[in-house]
DNA sequence: CGCCCGTTTTGCGCTATCGCAAACTGTCCG
DNA sequence: CGGACAGTTTGCGATAGCGCAAAACGGGCG
């Protein structure tokens, strides 16, 4: 079991206020894991066995239904938590886990949450925190499903990535992890094939840059404009 | 001031092991107050001073967008909490809250929760339980959203409504509070005229009885088979 | 008791988006 | 270097559900 240095992880805010030795302490309970590219961390439905923090590269969290369709529920950057189950009193993951790209995780066995949020109690406050973000994202999912058309929730869903996984470019942004046009759908509520047309539609007027499993806005502010648009305005 | 019986909350899962004299030095921070049928609790975007707990009637949560759509975040019965905002890290409400009946709540100032959690942390831990399980719901309903057509959608809402605040009939289960069609399309992601025509086809076949702001599952089964019924099976 | 207003119902044309199918392409592997 | 394959593009017909408009309804209040 690889020790895990605490500078690692002192920044995040999850564990800000917390003295290098308590660190030391809720580290020492962690093991490391690495996750090659497209390989899965756990499965939908599976107890869950543990919670995890992403050091390095990029997790997928999607949810199946019965009949086998699939959303994206969110990636994982690196500094935030995942499979928090447990914590949430759940008993199996709600949501099957994927490395999109080689990920390096910490990983807490289930069994040492109560004993953690007893000595730490603003470990207890600080998930609160992190899922309540998490909370006010789905309701805006939900209310952008609700009320836009696919262009927008497509145009929201590419500012949100690179906003959190962003890499800039002198001619853009580019999301720094493979994504395909179907996990986009999967995000947004549609098809591989409206995204597809919907991102052609774009790459002609200049607003991206894109190719096989890979983003790039060019035009970021455009971009913005087109998520806000009132759908009725301007013509065509 | 009045002061707050421990018998009206004591039974509650959030409460679940306080030893009498705790529940009293909590509820002693809450003050309760009485909000007529249709009047606002609270405003989207406004400062978070307090938490609620609701003991009598029901509440409407309601998120707005900029171009002043409307959707339902949930409806809250006797015995949850809303308006946590500050728990979960925001100064401001991130939706509406209105008395949809005469209601009844608790309400604790924000001020009150920290210390709240730091003399009961498992007042936190079981909030993050509570909070968890919303955000469940939330992934339920994106998924829901995102593969299920509207018809489904309205039957898996009013199941989860009958669920929650069913009252049982000899004839059916009565939702147990005003409900129009506009709302049920605010839960469901679709239109007013939806509904009522959905709700009508049902009413045909004895699915339902409904009327102004009122409906009764009279065939609850049938309508579970509807809403897992795959879409393409079956001729029309 | 009758009026008024919020709610519900219903018709009809429209279109955004799906669904299927087929062709295309960039990458990785042998 | 040449598949083979996963991912992408694109065309085209079908349709669920929207949007608008108007009428019917039902309850509460003066």
């Amino acid at each position: 079991m690889a020790k895990v240095d605490t500078s690692l992880v002192a920044h995040l805010p999850l564990f800000a206020g917390f003295k290098t030795e308590d660190l030391e302490e809720i580290l020492r309970e962690a093991r490391s894991a690495r996750y090659p590219k497209n390989s899965a961390i756990f499965e939908q439905g599976a107890d869950a066995h543990g919670f995890f923090l992403l050091l390095h590269g990029h997790v997928r969290a999607a949810k199946t239904t019965p009949t086998g369709e699939q959303i994206v529920v969110r990636y994982v950057a690196p500094g935030e938590t995942f499979g928090l189950a447990m914590a949430l009193g759940l008993t199996q993951y709600p949501a099957t886990a994927t490395a999109v790209d080689d990920s390096v995780v910490l990983i807490w066995p289930t069994a040492a949450w109560p004993r953690l949020v007893e000595r730490f109690p603003s470990l207890a406050s600080g998930t609160l925190q992190t899922v309540g973000a998490r909370l006010q994202e789905s309701h805006t999912r939900i209310l952008e499903m609700s009320t836009q058309q696919v262009e927008q929730r497509v145009a929201h869903a590419l500012l949100r990535l690179a906003k959190q996984s962003g890499k800039k470019l002198d001619h853009g942004i580019e999301i720094d992890f493979p994504i395909s046009r179907q996990d986009i759908a999967q995000m947004t509520g549609t098809t591989l094939h409206t995204v597809s047309r919907i991102l052609s539609g774009w790459e002609q007027q200049g607003l991206v840059e894109s190719g096989r499993q890979r983003i790039i806005l060019r035009d970021p502010h455009r971009i913005v404009t087109l998520a806000e648009r009132n759908p009725d305005s301007g013509p065509a």
